[in-house]
DNA sequence: ACCCTGTAGCTAATTAGATTAGCTTGATGG
DNA sequence: CCATCAAGCTAATCTAATTAGCTACAGGGT
């Protein structure tokens, strides 16, 4: 019988095709096999176990929103790039949630873990939009931080389906999105106080 | 040999506690049935199975932090009880890990789900900070999701470690209430535009 | 064209864990 | 003191991950 040639990319790809049809946790190695024509054990010539796997499905996801989050906020600067950073943020989690799910409990494996520079890369966008609002160094990474619980906390709600959101969901992200932007810019410019 | 004489309460408080120690995706009948002194089927006569010991655990966890909010905003209003919110919240969550990690995939499983009634009341909670700082009823609902986000990441992230934050966690966890703190203000005194 | 070797993929077997079936018996109300 | 019911048990099944060891295809070197 010919041979399937699977890469390790292969693999992570298909696992991750496959994770955002059937859910997180419904991911296993006997589908994910037959997914791609092959059994099993098969599998462990390209990945190193399912722990493995997910952590690879994680790197990928992180990079993939990194890329989509520099794509849309090229040439933009305040409101216009935080706006980008997270409209494409929601469009990613929306279109992969299985895979943003797999990101969650992901720890890093060492200091040259591929999924450290990714989570590296996405916070540099956030830093960008940043320095847009004159975020000054000293403040930088407290509001790095902040951003990002939430940024994440809403992909993470996005993509658990966690949002039984009666009323009309793109009016609380826009409100979402302008509620940052003012708390933003009243860090240069505070009203009264 | 003498009963055990387990409730279903039992179980789920004996199982909060071993999560908590073992981390989320390392419980299992096996282990709880071992802390209680009787063999894995017997849970089974007190829960419905894996899942549903897993969704009462949310539904505990997310009950326990409503409390600890309640509790830890008596009397308090704007800056004070925003603060109590995010520091009960952020205790809650550093004691309870894996409880908390319960909570994240956790879906309704009808209108009638305790977790419903218990994620109520954690969102009132968050109505009364927000009625504090003045929010209209007309952005009321835009402004507890947006509100939802940032501690449920927060949360997420002290959760699963996922703070390596290099600098001073405490400093940056007041930075990120004193930028909600603007963030509410800025919506009832717009600084200039 | 032919062999050599490395490795992709296979089958079989092991292990862990969830769950079900059906039995036993302690506790408890009458 | 008995009848009942549910708490617990053992045995068995099922699914999934993983390991061991075998086979044979594919590509490089002769």
């Amino acid at each position: 019988m010919p041979r399937a040639g699977l890469t390790s990319d292969d693999v992570v790809t298909a696992a991750a095709g496959l994770i955002d049809e059937i859910g997180y946790p419904d991911l296993t190695m006997g589908l994910l096999a037959q997914r791609l024509g092959v059994r099993a054990p098969s599998l462990y010539k390209h990945v190193d176990g399912l722990a493995d796997l997910q952590h690879r499905i994680a790197t990928l996801a992180i990079t993939e929103l990194g890329e989509a989050v520099r794509d849309a906020m090229q040439g933009r600067a305040g409101l216009d790039a935080l706006s980008a950073l997270l409209t494409a943020t929601r469009a990613y989690v929306t279109a992969h949630p299985g895979r943003y799910n797999a990101t969650i409990g992901a720890e890093f494996t060492g200091p040259d873990d591929p999924l450290l520079k990714a989570s590296a890369r996405v916070l540099a966008s956030i830093a960008a939009v940043l320095r847009g609002y004159g975020i000054g160094d000293g403040e930088m990474d407290h509001a790095i931080r902040a951003i990002r619980c939430t940024v994440h906390g809403f992909a993470v709600l996005q993509a658990s389906s966690g949002f039984q959101w009666s009323g009309d969901p793109d009016e609380s992200f826009d409100w979402m999105i302008r509620f940052i932007d003012r708390g933003l810019r009243a860090i240069r410019a505070p009203a009264g106080r």
